[in-house]
DNA sequence: ATGGTTGAGCGTCAA
């Protein structure tokens, strides 16, 4: 008799890489850890012309987007699966500085809108009228958050990447002593928490409780980041509310953290059974 | 309050 085969879930990744050029030789660990059919990157530190094309379309990745600046900053996807460009967001703070890209994916059962930022860190001090990194952030966040309320069409979308904010208590090590810390002020938080509501499903807290600790960065000015374990989750996957149904995993590859040469980040990944 | 470390790319700046 006939039976549908059923279908693998559709793997999406992000990863803060830290550079691109100085950590592709981790993408093949990556790659055996997540098996990811869609990875999104950020601070990839690469301007578009020195961008390792021929390394990434080697581990199989044969769609590929990326913008680039010198220096900081730097956005990437590669996918498996084909894309349409997607270019309808606007340069965000006008200040063309490559910190987001957007793709449609020939996904099964009909194309994801798939977004990947990288928002702005902020600077030290949680106060615009003497940080203008942290008035940048906050501008960023209220930008995207407007763009988003204002496409009232929006199905089927994915949205991932290291947005630099922890929103919940226990995506930090200890919510008292970061809360005028930037990642986890209550400006912040209450922000990104908006930005979420209005549309969007945490898709790794899905499967983790909310009282529970969880993180996606330790900081490299620790002696020891596992027995520290002063973390904090600042790489998210949110999917649209038409998607949560879809949502079948999530994975926090903490392991990438101890490998040669690691970034602060590690991959965060997301299967949807679509 | 400060410092701790890493990356880009050669000054420091950004994180």
């Amino acid at each position: 008799m006939a039976r549908a085969a059923r279908r693998r879930p559709l793997r999406i990744a992000t990863w803060n890489i830290n550079s691109l050029r100085l950590r592709l030789p981790l993408l093949p660990k990556l790659i055996e850890a997540l098996q990811p059919d869609v990875l999104c990157l950020q601070e990839t530190k690469v301007p578009d012309e020195l961008f390792p094309l021929d390394g990434v379309t080697a581990l199989g990745f044969e769609h590929v987007r990326f913008r680039g600046m010198k220096g900081y900053n730097g956005v990437a996807i590669l996918s498996r699966i084909p894309f349409a460009h997607h270019d309808l967001a606007p340069d965000w703070c006008g200040r063309g500085d490559c910190r987001h890209l957007a793709v449609e994916l020939d996904a099964p059962g009909g194309p994801i809108e798939l977004h990947n930022f990288y928002i702005p860190a902020g600077g030290d001090v949680p106060d615009r009228t003497v940080n203008e990194k942290f008035g940048h952030k906050l501008d960023f966040l209220a930008e995207a958050t407007q763009w988003f309320a204002a496409r009232t069409t929006l199905s089927r979308a994915v949205l991932v990447g290291d947005l630099n904010i922890a929103p919940l208590e226990h995506d930090v090590w200890s919510h008292k002593q970061l809360l005028d810390v930037v990642s986890h002020t209550p400006v912040e938080t209450e922000g990104l928490l908006a930005w979420q509501r209005a549309g969007w499903v945490d898709g790794v807290r899905r499967f983790v409780p909310d009282d529970e600790k969880l993180y996606s960065w330790w900081s490299y000015r620790n002696r020891d980041w596992r027995s520290s374990d002063r973390g904090r989750r600042l790489d998210h996957v949110w999917v649209t509310d038409d998607l949560g149904g879809a949502l079948a995993n999530q994975t926090i590859l903490k392991d990438a953290r101890d490998w040669t040469q690691a970034s602060d980040h590690v991959p965060v990944c997301v299967e949807l059974a679509l």
